[in-house]
DNA sequence: ATAATCGTAACTCCGAACGTTACATCGGCA
DNA sequence: TGCCGATGTAACGTTCGGAGTTACGATTAT
């Protein structure tokens, strides 16, 4: 399903912050030289966690991210659908006017198998929290 | 995980060879046609499951592809793991060596959480196998 | 006021997938 | 036996998305 590692980095970023408990926020610089990263690409990964409620952005000087929820309470799933693709399958372009019967309707027979594989995905990741990270970590 | 669409393209190729039945084997252009596609990617495609198994090539005049098992013992995770990389996670380069703990082990803790949402996917996945795609097509 | 920080646009770079052409090889069939 | 339709695969160009980078306006503690 990940096309990208931004699912990676953004756990890396979370756990940082969790990590950094309620000393203040922690700037897009501080987190991005932990992930070897560039700032904009914390920054426009925050954007999206922000949008998931999941982070709170601090404007002005000494800025910065903070969890916005209890780490115990943000799962590995609520991360990997902020940041990624929320289908999970990407479909080949479909005609559903095709004349082969399977080109037509294959979009609709695999929905439900499809659906179901990306639950069970869904319910193993909501099994694991970024307190769960952030405390294997020494 | 899906970078690409190759596992919706195996799944249809896949499906009009089951429904072809023991009609001789089926030609790369007749495939590709059923997925609008060129008869190359088909063949290419294709190669990938006769590694696995899961299809067999017949080379000559009138040769092309069959399916090499009963369609209810080939299941969408066979095709899965046929076409797309073994790894369902990308990971983002670590560096052991960081300075960071969370950069240095992040990889070492997301190991167990990670396995385990991929063979949650593999098994709802191995639920459903070629033949229930192909008899829910009319 | 100053300086540090976010938010975001604009651009380049890179790699993967896809489509296409080309051609060597194979093997049934007339 | 020779031909023709098929696979297998290399080579190439195109396209697309992600990542990295620079730049700059807006915001806010000091």
């Amino acid at each position: 399903m990940l096309s990208s590692s931004r699912f990676i980095v953004a756990v890396h970023a979370m756990s940082v912050l969790a990590r950094n408990g309620n000393c203040g926020p922690l700037c897009s610089a501080r987190v991005a030289a932990s992930v070897h990263t560039n700032p904009v690409v914390i920054r426009r990964l925050m954007g999206e966690l922000e949008r998931a409620r999941l982070v709170k952005s601090v404007a002005g000087r000494s800025g910065g991210f903070q969890l916005n929820r209890d780490p115990a309470d943000i799962s590995l799933a609520d991360v990997y659908f902020a940041v990624e693709d929320e289908n999970v399958f990407r479909m080949h372009k479909t005609d559903p006017s095709s004349p082969c019967p399977v080109a037509a309707q294959l979009g609709r027979v695999l929905t439900v198998p499809l659906k179901a594989a990306e639950c069970a995905f869904h319910s193993s990741l909501a099994k694991t929290s970024i307190r769960d990270v952030a405390m294997a970590i020494v």
